[in-house]
DNA sequence: ACGACTCTGTGCGATAACGAACATATAAAC
DNA sequence: GTTTATATGTTCGTTATCGCACAGAGTCGT
């Protein structure tokens, strides 16, 4: 089965800190220093790596995960802010002053990841350099998707959004299959599930996405595109601009 | 007229930088290397500060003017991200490394501010220290506030997001008035002109503002925050949380 | 093989905001 | 003081999304 193999050779590689583009454009030195304070972690469904207002122990490095940015309203309502995965890293407030945001963070797509104590990350920026850059760098990135988010929700259809959300979540992984219920998306979209329903339901008639019970097959990529809103291209080529070296795409 | 009396004071204090937060946080030799690079600048409605994609040439701190962040779409609407007055700073990508953004910042409220060319504000970034911590603070301050934009716009009312704008420029100006057609607020809402006036005539019925052809009083502010969603009170905690010496509030 | 649970599909009325067209009021310009 | 431009008010049909209710369909545990 394609798909066993798929997951042993992610598992075993999953080890590899150099999944993560932020810690594989590190070199020589710097990576000396963090490759003994790396560990790695499981990232199950669900788990959340921070809890609104609350001082984070630790910063993550998703190697194949996919961590959301939620604001819980008081309601309960949520609302994405941001994914991250592995061109990336969650807990960006440890360097950048505060400590904590009034954001909760929630593994989104089950995987692995690497982490680093609070105090280590610390220290490292201090140091100022390299790290320092690479870190606000792709600080800028993402604020360019929470801005796009805030646009996004603003003007474009659930359709589009939900185009551009597979997409952004594409671009985090391997392969071409998303695990991830409908309900879950609205979730982090912020709509009703019949919503998404509605709108996955043209995408599969369409020809675009398969999908049966939480798995979704991009069978479609470009025409994926073609349906989203200006907003996913316009933060791709920007963490491509600003993270030349870690970026695939 | 107490109108005349406050133009002209505002006019005169407006040369002091020390009336923008951040500036107003510096002390001993930075404040000394600081002072002679500023330039007070005149800062007119409308005036655009940067264009998108286009690299910066300065930073601005505004005093006495509102600049809006807002990101134009292909089809010419637009969506605000951010509003920053006297407690922040115009132009953070220089600092955070990417030289450009792909929003535009526009004067939204007419007054005055004080620049830094983008060498002499990167020079004193990479001194590091106390400078650097005041800036990046400020941006997760930023950050927050682009967050909650993208949570409103999900999930709130434009009743709401009006009273949450109005108490947003409010807290970055003296008094009580705002000078702004209401064809404006719905621009920077993106939203439609007739809404701001059905949502505006409604406050003004209930005897919370009085308004007239661009100028708006408010009267009743608490009861402006009770109408106003979460939003609101979340980045203003936020930022006199993460800037506690350079909060009025 | 059975039941239980979870995921997806669908139909309904309610509502908030849209788009466009037009009416009225206030300020500024001549 | 009359004109002109700009700001605000109002209406009407349209649309996307919501909230709720319930019906199938696939998967899992026993």
């Amino acid at each position: 089965m394609p798909v066993q193999t798929n997951l042993k050779a992610s598992s075993a590689n999953a080890q590899n800190p150099k999944r993560n583009h932020l810690l594989a454009a590190l070199a020589g030195e710097e990576w000396q220093r963090w490759h003994p304070l790396l560990e790695h972690v499981d990232m199950p469904l669900g788990f959340v790596l921070y809890e609104s207002g609350k001082t984070l122990s630790h910063v993550y490095f998703p190697t194949t995960s996919i961590v959301s940015l939620l604001y819980v309203m008081e309601n309960g309502a949520s609302a994405e802010i941001a994914l991250v995965g592995n061109e990336g890293l969650v807990g960006i407030s440890l360097f950048m002053g505060g400590g904590s945001t009034p954001s909760r963070a929630v593994v989104q797509s089950a995987g692995y990841g690497f982490r680093l104590r609070a105090k280590a990350m610390q220290d490292e920026f201090e140091r100022g350099g390299v790290v320092l850059h690479l870190l606000l760098r792709y600080t800028q990135a993402l604020i360019t998707q929470m801005s796009q988010t805030a646009v996004c929700n603003r003007h474009h259809t659930l359709d589009q959004q939900l185009c551009r959300w597979l997409l952004l979540s594409l671009d985090r992984l391997e392969g071409t299959e998303l695990v991830m219920t409908q309900e879950l998306i609205a979730n982090m979209l912020g709509v009703r599930r019949e919503g998404v329903t509605k709108g996955a339901a043209e995408l599969q008639n369409a020809g675009i996405i398969k999908y049966s019970r939480g798995r979704i097959t991009v069978l479609d990529r470009p025409a994926l595109e073609r349906r989203a809103c200006e907003c996913y291209a316009v933060v791709e080529k920007e963490y491509a601009r600003l993270l030349p070296h870690t970026c695939a795409s």
